[in-house]
DNA sequence: GACTTTGGCTAACACCGTTAGCTAGATTGG
DNA sequence: CCAATCTAGCTAACGGTGTTAGCCAAAGTC
């Protein structure tokens, strides 16, 4: 956890971000209700809109917090080296299945982009830009391609048998050997 | 469109399902309502349960629809070669971008698979497996690439004016690499 | 002490998927 | 040919959703 993301709000609305959290992580998306929220922290739903804007933004906080944290885990990696991009990926990874309904949330759909804490989208992206030595393209597929594998393991989209573990390698090693041989 | 995969069921189902497709298509998921699927063919919602068991099965039949269409896409190309990687790559994100909301309605959450046509999803899936030269964890690879990269662009994650030929480029030739030498 | 702001509340709206129960018409069996 | 059954529509309703309007008591401020 990180309640980084969270400053410049009252009490009171940091109080039900963290409720709203809870009850995703818990119970997942359909237990994210604004009534549900609102009985979690101990008055009625409409009262909620004196504190937040509405759902949309309410998730905004919840998303705000998954990028601090996920930052967070990025940053606590051994400092960068040969495999760094080995590394990151991991994290990446080990982050979504951890708090998978955090994780789909926070890519699941447009980022509401103005409604984020400031800087915490980028912060989360950085570590994954060095491992790729700046290479831009190659962020952008190493990011897309452990985004794929992390959604489609969530949905459960591979088949039963399939050993995910080899997936990952066979990619993070073709990503690599690009990246190491410019 | 193919229409292959209605087969089996009665023509007031097979209208339902198309009604239901093409709304999905003109207005998103948010338009994709029982009640307006029952408007556009005429009758009222809870006459929709006369032939469709619930939203679930006739998401199902679209779902099944659309991997038919991809499946269609996938055949429609030359025959393999030395980049048939790149060609299938290819013909996947053209399928995304030109029916996004199936496309995400197709990828977005764990499938119903006993509520599918049989056989529909491991035909879209062959052409992938060819391409790789029948190595399972390439083909994961590169699917999991390919779908990052699509969900990613259909929503709007990647920086403005971040040029995603190029990262695709970058992804195909890396995992092409891995393939060609083995 | 009067005024304003804060943060609760209830009632309500328009939508959602779905179920129950009714019924006119078509189909089928004897 | 009539009776029984089945088909496919209907309305009403339930419990859920996000959200708005309007009211009001308590707290804070000049």
């Amino acid at each position: 956890m990180a309640s980084s993301a969270a400053s410049g709000q009252s009490p009171r609305a940091r109080e039900i971000a963290a409720a709203a959290l809870a009850l995703l992580e818990e119970d997942g998306p359909d237990g994210l209700s604004m009534r549900r929220v609102a009985e979690r922290v101990g008055i009625r739903a409409p009262s909620l809109y004196k504190h937040v804007p509405d759902k949309e933004a309410l998730e905004a906080a919840i998303i705000s917090e998954g990028f601090a944290d996920l930052a967070e885990a990025f940053e606590a990696l051994a400092p960068a080296g040969p495999d760094a991009l080995a590394g990151v990926m991991r994290a990446y990874r080990g982050f979504a299945l951890r708090r998978p309904h955090l994780y789909r949330l926070m890519t699941g759909r447009p980022l509401a982009r103005d409604l984020l804490a400031p800087g915490v989208e980028a912060r989360a992206a950085q570590p994954l830009l060095e491992a790729t030595g700046g290479d831009d393209d190659l962020a952008r597929a190493a990011w897309a391609f452990a985004h794929g594998m992390t959604i489609l393991e969530l949905n459960g989209r591979f088949p039963p048998g399939a050993d995910l573990d080899r997936a990952w390698r066979a990619g993070v090693e073709a990503l690599a050997a690009a990246g190491g041989a410019p």
